[in-house]
DNA sequence: GCCCCTAGGTTTTACGTATAACGTCGGAGC
DNA sequence: GCTCCGACGTTATACGTAAAACCTAGGGGC
């Protein structure tokens, strides 16, 4: 109050309205006076912070501390409520930890750099990567800051903690359900994205399906879009041969895309052809019919990295242990005619 | 390389390297030296700060600036492509000025302490607010930082710049298109949101409406979520009294609400009621039949959003003007049977 | 009466950067 | 031969904080 000056004010400020030194306001509100400072000083000193306004000014205690409190959380696109939910997760448990997560969007980049380092415009303390961001690794392996991969394989990430969702049981239960239903054509419509967590997914499926006598998987493969996901489910639909009976999508997109490719063919969902995608998406209960899918939850998944990006900081070991999934089965599956 | 310590090199690391001043490495990395330092030498510090793999310390930099290039967006979560849109519109613009963007996810918060301030652990030289997250800004305002509204009242935001959509004449192309088919009994599917934006959807649509004799608009209001669409349009469309012919929704969730419960009371779209959005989410054209409804281009506000608070920033008079929408006329609209 | 300890502080320093203020040296101008 | 100036740097300083090192008075132990 007493300063007419527009900047803002510092420990300093503080200090002088509270009749002692800087070092007793840095004590005091970095809640170390016990034993060092009067009871009675130290609340002069919160009210005159309370009074001023005062807020520490965080770069000069991440200048001096060395150390942010700022993690980097790089993600491929945020185009679907997946990684938003990943971030939201990552975000509250960052924000229990009196830390801050900054965002990098990496396979269209941001701005010209495409520099993950250089476009947070933050020092940081650690870095959570998806490795779907692959266009970004080699920039984070660069730099040797605190690491914690997500979705990547635990043998190929040399050291860094993964943190990873278990997918694999999540395309087992898919397959279980439809082979259980008695489906024993199918169409694996594939993510064409280079990506341990999709490798996974074909993986599985094939042995799952291999399993059973008398089955066959097709894959056919489609960036993650609900126009390219409809051209590819087209194409492979029209092709000459026994057509499939179930068709299972590497993710909600893409089975959404399946949904218009198989109408557009004058099929339908679920007498004609079951069809499957994985992440339970808003989309997922929106199309009609409502989708069987896999549920993946995203915010759990976000805590899950930041813990373990905290634990790696701490010196302390990560929780080991994949995140369960869970299917969901809708109307999109039924028995084969 | 010549250094075994695990710290990452300062200015002076490469000052040595080069054998000249810290100060000199300043000037060369910061450009700065034209007229002060030699070419040759110029060179020699840029390959010295190679060799050593030399980023400056930003804490430092921006405690030494007194700025950060970091800016806040504030947003009401990020359960849509919508706000993600905008981010990285908004991030794309800083990073093209060197700025960085920390996200800041309002109604849900994050952490205890609901403190944007506080969670965004950085300081930061401006922020960008969407008026829909209301609960964060009151706290805003009161850190007295340079300011740009989103979707806010131009009347209302004293003194703040805002960057607007054109909404209105969003839902007056909605309006004249149903009311061109034939459409009189409207139904207006409402966001349960204190905001602006939805304020000004419910008067222009009912301004337009009224303008046309013999017309009438019933409201229904839903928080933004499917389900509770489903059920806000179920209870509205089971209302005795003659039914609406065209419905109207604030955003594209509630649509695909509204096409759940318009199917669940055993009606076609469009040949019994007509349907129309606002967003142009990937959700509209993964419904069949797709989607009528208005494209918002997030990235464009987003965009927009940071361009104005760069202006802001260097004193600059931001830009004016709303950013145009467009209806997209697809499936879900005819003339009333 | 002297020592030492504790409570309750203060003084000082360092973090890494950007830049204002200050040299220095050789040649041009006269 | 002196001044002056431009080219090419260097030295010194401040940003605001946290914390180590230091100081001082008063009281208890012996």
């Amino acid at each position: 109050m007493a300063r007419g000056s527009t900047t803002r004010p510092t420990s300093r400020d503080v200090a002088q309205a509270a009749g002692v030194s800087q070092a007793a306001v840095s004590l005091v509100l970095g809640d170390k006076w016990r034993g060092r400072v009067a009871e009675a000083t130290a609340e002069r000193v919160r009210e005159a912070a309370r009074e001023l306004g005062y807020r520490p000014n965080l770069a000069a205690r991440n200048l001096r501390l060395g150390r942010t409190r700022t993690v980097l959380l790089v993600v491929p696109a945020l185009t679907t409520e997946f990684f938003a939910g990943v971030y939201t997760g990552a975000a509250r448990v960052a924000a229990e930890h009196g830390f801050g997560v900054v965002l990098y969007p990496s396979p269209e980049g941001i701005g010209p750099a495409r520099d993950p380092f250089a476009s947070a415009q933050a020092a940081l303390d650690g870095v959570i990567a998806s490795s779907m961001a692959a266009d970004a690794l080699s920039a984070i392996r660069g730099e040797a800051l605190p690491l914690v991969m997500l979705d990547s394989d635990p043998e190929g990430s040399l050291g860094a903690a993964t943190v990873n969702l278990d997918i694999a049981d999540g395309v087992r239960q898919v397959a279980e359900h439809l082979l259980g239903l008695g489906h024993r054509r199918f169409l694996h419509l594939a993510a064409d994205v280079p990506s341990w967590t999709f490798e996974v997914r074909a993986r599985e499926l094939a042995t799952r399906v291999a399993a059973v006598p008398g089955t066959s998987v097709v894959t056919a493969r489609s960036p993650i879009s609900i126009e390219d996901a409809v051209a590819a489910t087209v194409r492979a639909l029209s092709e000459t041969g026994p057509r499939p009976t179930a068709l299972v999508c590497d993710d909600d997109k893409l089975a959404a895309g399946a949904y218009k490719a198989v109408r557009r063919l004058g099929l339908r969902i679920p007498d004609d052809v079951s069809v499957t995608g994985l992440d339970d998406l808003a989309l997922a209960t929106a199309i009609d019919p409502e989708l069987t899918t896999v549920r993946l939850d995203a915010e759990l998944f976000g805590e899950r990295g930041m813990r373990a990006l905290l634990a790696v900081l701490e010196g302390r070991e990560p929780e080991g242990g994949d995140i369960p999934v869970r299917l969901v089965v809708r109307g999109s599956t039924a028995p084969p005619r």
